[in-house]
DNA sequence: TATACGTGGAT
DNA sequence: TATCCAAGTAT
């Protein structure tokens, strides 16, 4: 632990200290079901966007036993237009497991955590740290842009997170229980903020005297990102599919999803279209849509009976 | 290791 | 307008 090291710790928490915004999931009664909901809905999802949607679940499932009382379609259709509804379906088999495996309890440990549906790595190494407390190597997208560019010097990190990010993360850790938690929270708050993967505000960055990145002059990316397909992919098809059965109040036709008619409706308050008129208007190719609708009841997304297809 | 997986705001 | 990108996970 070299004295850089320590300045940056000192000049993160510091600025944490000042500038970390208030979210609910951070306030000292949050349950850690309320922090675990946070880090499954917080997955490739804007702060913005999951606020007003975990403060319905909080308030409607206020533990896992509750959540895990009602059917995994419910829980889906509670997901709203989150995005990867998969992950509802996942978060609702966690209550499960934890009602039945932890006693309702969710449980404190890296290990116990990471052998819940949804948890990977990182979602165990954030609940651990930020609901009990505890010293772990938190490494999501923020704080490896953070790394690489204060410490190691390069404009974004590489495309999937490395050994050598890990062992870095692991260097840079401090060595107290309570420093290491606030240190988490600082440079992923950072990231998100300051130390942003387009239009850095590097004027307003604690760090910038030591960064790296900014000493050699703000090199460009050493890779170009792989743009996220999606016009015309299987994904989008599925997301219109979804969007047709969360409106639904009864179990739709599998042939109307299948083949959606032409059926303007406009929404007089929101001027949206009706969803199966959107899915409609996508214009798949009929293979397409049958594969797509195919994928969401094998994903158990969506369930099929003689009624039609709905929410499972 | 590469790929599939939603959604919408920002640029 | 098209592309980028967001507190990843599972396979």
């Amino acid at each position: 632990m070299n004295q850089q090291v320590r300045e940056l710790h000192t000049s993160i928490t510091g600025w944490f200290a000042v500038h970390a915004r208030k979210l609910p999931w951070r306030e000292p009664d949050c349950t850690a079901w309320g922090v675990l909901v946070s880090e499954i809905m917080l997955q490739q999802t804007p702060v913005v966007r999951v606020l007003p949607v975990w403060q319905e679940w909080m308030h409607r499932w206020p533990s896992p036993a509750a959540l895990a009382s009602e059917s995994s379609g419910e829980a889906v259709r509670a997901w709203g237009r989150l995005g990867y509804p998969r992950r509802a379906l996942r978060l609702h088999a966690a209550a499960a497991a934890i009602t039945e495996d932890f006693g309702g309890e969710v449980p404190s440990t890296h290990a116990a955590l990471l052998s819940l549906p949804g948890v990977g790595d990182y979602t165990a190494a954030a609940v651990a740290a930020f609901a009990f407390g505890r010293r772990e190597t938190v490494v999501d997208t923020n704080i490896r842009r953070v790394h690489a560019r204060a410490v190691t010097g390069n404009a974004l990190p590489s495309p999937a997170l490395t050994a050598a990010e890990m062992r870095l993360a692991r260097e840079l850790m401090p060595d107290g229980v309570s420093e290491s938690v606030a240190w988490n929270a600082a440079v992923m708050e950072l990231g998100a903020l300051i130390c942003t993967a387009r239009n850095p505000k590097c004027s307003q960055c604690p760090v910038l005297e030591q960064c790296a990145w900014v000493s050699a002059g703000r090199p460009d990316p050493h890779y170009v990102p792989k743009g996220q397909a999606w016009a015309g992919t299987d994904r989008q098809v599925r997301g219109a599919m979804m969007a047709v059965l969360r409106n639904a109040q009864a179990p739709v036709q599998r042939a109307l999803l299948l083949h959606p008619p032409v059926n303007l409706v406009p929404s007089p308050a929101a001027g949206e279209l009706d969803p199966l008129a959107a899915l409609h208007r996508l214009a798949a190719p009929q293979e397409q849509m049958e594969r797509a609708l195919a994928g969401l009841i094998a994903d158990r997304l969506a369930a099929e009976d003689a009624r039609g297809v709905s929410l499972p």
